[in-house]
DNA sequence: TAAAACATACTACCGGGTATGATGTTTCGG
DNA sequence: CCGAAACATCATACCCGGTAGTATGTTTTA
């Protein structure tokens, strides 16, 4: 039997768990669930950063559970609820890193520098899910028959247009304090996130690699769209 | 009949043709037939940036030019050669833009300015080619099935490198005579690279919008990433 | 007039989605 | 405490729409 009421994190918004705000361990049976949608959302994110959106089939997302489609349309009510799901996750990889930061009681420019730090972590620390969402976004928009595809997907959009707001309210702090010397905050906010998403594009994960190496890059990254590369 | 002999500009590498030195109007022949094919790489880049790479359709594209598929496959072998096609055109708008810059007789630091500058442009102006491009790349390579199509992707990679070597050239040159301080080269190149390829994510094409608004988000962009965020 | 440049019609196949069955697992009345 | 219904969790088998590619016919051009 199709599981209707199943755990409708991912195909719906529910109002209380903005932002991984999510009180666990009520119960050890949803708990369960969560683990299994949780581990055909990490199944997923690797299928289609490896493959791509499109060519990354459902069967593939099951091979690499060592199940079958069932499983995963059980969960999900189709291709795009996955796709959904590996994009709300990744979202919430990024608040969870970057917004605490802002509280810090520092000049806006050192807080900059350690969310655009944070951020890059992030980007690394879970690149297959942000390698994922990176691809179709408004594409898929285009592409979605269904109303309430749409609907999920602008939501999913404001997410992140709430995100990338995050760096330009701290932008607009240091115009204010005057550690920054910014003329055009969005435009800064782009250079800024596009420098530190382009991580997405190049950076390869590799066994043998020390913490010390995302560290550099990191911090490197930041600092040089902070401090620029004039001297 | 097949065209089998048709211009195989963008089935297979040609030697004499590297980075758009093709010498043109030699003959008037090939010169309508090379217009015929880049009608249709155009309306593939369209194509393209707007539906994803799988999801527009060989008629899509097609359609786009008031034709059907079988003027496609009458100038490419499959829907692979048209992207490569897109992917190789778009490197060609790329070198033609930047690679003159490098010649001028500045400092290092001003170059690379008018560099970044230039590349800007280029993203805004050829956006659909830049975007389709930036879609699938290596995903592409693991889905080529055939050997010839992983050979093509792979020299098209590597054109793609030889273009970021451009900036990490100046870069270099830039901290030999004093005009830039950078520690790590690469990195510094990725996080340029990065912050102007954002564009093609974020940059949307309004048909009232004046050349100013480019320009200014060309200079602005290439300031932010050269003089840093830091007052 | 022959070849190039298309259009038309058709096939083969892949992949998303579904219907159904098999196997535990919880729940609850007695 | 027990046994069966109700349910959750997956596997299997199948359908079917869409699309890349092909084979062939038709028009235009040099």
């Amino acid at each position: 039997m199709r599981c209707e009421n199943c755990n409708p994190v991912f195909d719906e918004k529910t109002k209380d768990q903005q932002r991984g705000q999510m009180v666990l361990g009520e119960i050890a049976q949803p708990a369960k669930k969560q683990d299994n949608q949780q581990e055909i959302i990490e199944a997923a994110a690797h299928c289609f950063m490896r493959h791509g959106l499109e060519k990354a089939t459902m069967t593939d997302i099951a091979d690499h559970l060592g199940a079958t489609k069932g499983r995963v349309y059980h969960h999900f009510r189709s291709k795009n609820a996955v796709f959904f799901a590996v994009y709300r996750q990744a979202m919430v990889f990024c608040f969870e890193a970057v917004e605490p930061l802002m509280a810090q009681d520092l000049p806006a420019a050192d807080r900059l520098f350690r969310m655009a730090e944070a951020h890059a972590h992030v980007m690394m620390d879970t690149l297959p899910y942000q390698r994922s969402i990176r691809i179709g976004v408004e594409i898929y928009l285009r592409g979605s028959t269904t109303e309430a595809d749409r609907t999920v997907l602008r939501e999913l959009i404001e997410m992140r247009n709430r995100y990338e707001h995050l760096f330009r309210e701290v932008l607009a702090e240091g115009q204010a304090d005057g550690s920054l010397s910014v003329t055009d905050v969005p435009l800064a906010g782009r250079a800024l996130i596009g420098a530190l998403n382009g991580l997405v594009d190049w950076f390869r994960i590799r066994p043998d690699q020390p913490q010390s190496e995302r560290d550099h890059i990191a911090r490197t990254l930041s600092a040089t769209i902070l401090d620029g590369l004039r001297s």
